[in-house]
DNA sequence: TTATTATTCAACAAATCAATTGAATAATAA
DNA sequence: TTATTATTCAATTGATTTGTTGAATAATAA
């Protein structure tokens, strides 16, 4: 037998449950971060994580039941989204504990890393203030479209597979910084083994767009009219 | 064949997932709830959330092995409290989300209020100053281990199985402002509901001492030496 | 109309999880 | 020492979840 008090107080823990299970599945997760940066189609996200389309939709429509994206059908495609910047923010802030309190992910980082790029510290203070005076060439290796969703003021949009073909363009003594999706996110890391390899005096950013608008830097974007 | 990325995402999105799993059971939800009050006995946390002891050990377990909390051994009894403050505030952030995201958990508080007492806002900006001046008595009718963990200053410590007693000593005239862990703790409903009925001017606070918090309001606390 | 492409649905096997029960362990009291 | 109490472990059941297949649907192109 069931008081009302605990009836009541079960009904509201299964609805936070319902965020919870959500976000208990990794390619979830990697699907969530993916729709961070910016809206995109199934076929792209089951592509960029890695998935069939049909685990791929499945995922998807979880998520979209914990009202945590929305879809609208263009023309042949299914574009899914966010349902609320503050998605984003929740997605951070997940991350941020889970790097605070799971010391496996900085083993796991620096195992990948191992080898690779070092990671200079990039000083995020004064990187605005030098790409401003031109001091910095400041490069956003995501795919186009996450670049229009929203880059770091100053940065030019170079797509990882487009790096080679705009080598010849790149101020040759100059320092590049190169930032893609964040931490966790291998296309900067790339774009910096390519870049020295050339000859460049290359540093990742770690940092991505989102972790620029939590620290309250200004970001812009090309809003689209919708 | 797994690329190195490849493996590098799915060991970094599955330490994610190890903090959304944790959170994906109603009932582990309301246990971190309960801890995010005040540290507790494994005794006392299955007794307040309607668990066996087993079963709530095993809960237990699944927090500490994600890292959201820690356990003590003292004496007879093993105490269980949050591994950091940042996962009260996690959770708070989950909480958010779903009462923005999920119109369910608004209909459900509805509901379950409805013909209770009703829920006159309370100015909590002028709270504060109007305890210091005396116009307003605040109660905290939690348990009394959570009261010293941490208090909305000027409150006084009467859990609900107390009140009756002190019922006498109330000021009849004076608006009574009653608080206990949040918007969905029904302790404080229970509170006011007795007061209303022995002819008091109550009402209830619907926010708790880590809303409070997190608006960045002082809270005061009995820290122990430990 | 038919063909094509993107997406979703349905059915399945393997894995995982929740809650229950009863036994095992650890600290204290008698 | 034995008894008591709080907690954890182990084994079980039923339910849920993941990823895979192949078929069904929806929009466009020929």
């Amino acid at each position: 037998m069931k008081t009302p008090s605990r009836a009541f107080k079960d009904a509201v823990y299964e609805q936070f449950a319902r965020i919870g299970k959500a976000v208990s599945s990794p390619k979830r997760l990697e699907l969530l971060d993916l729709l961070c940066q910016s809206e995109k189609t199934v076929e792209s996200l089951a592509h960029e994580a890695g998935l069939t389309l049909a685990n791929t939709s499945q995922h998807l429509q979880v998520l979209r039941s914990a009202r945590l994206v929305d879809s609208e059908r263009e023309g042949l495609y299914v574009t899914y989204r966010l349902s609320d910047p503050m998605v984003c923010e929740f997605f951070r802030s997940m991350r941020v504990l889970a790097e605070n309190r799971l010391a496996e992910l900085e083993m796991i980082k620096r195992r990948f890393l191992n080898g690779r790029e070092g990671m200079e510290p990039v000083d995020r203070e004064s990187l605005l203030q030098r790409v401003i005076e031109g001091h910095v060439t400041l490069l956003d290796v995501r795919p186009e479209g996450e670049y229009r969703a929203g880059h770091i003021p100053g940065a030019l949009s170079v797509p990882l597979r487009r790096l080679k073909e705009i080598l010849a363009d790149l101020p040759p003594e100059q320092e590049i910084v190169a930032y893609c999706r964040g931490p966790y996110c291998v296309l900067s890391v790339f774009a910096v083994e390519m870049l020295r390899k050339e000859g460049f005096n290359a540093v990742r950013l770690e940092e991505g767009v989102q972790d620029f608008r939590a620290m309250g830097l200004p970001i812009d974007s090309e809003k689209e009219a919708r």
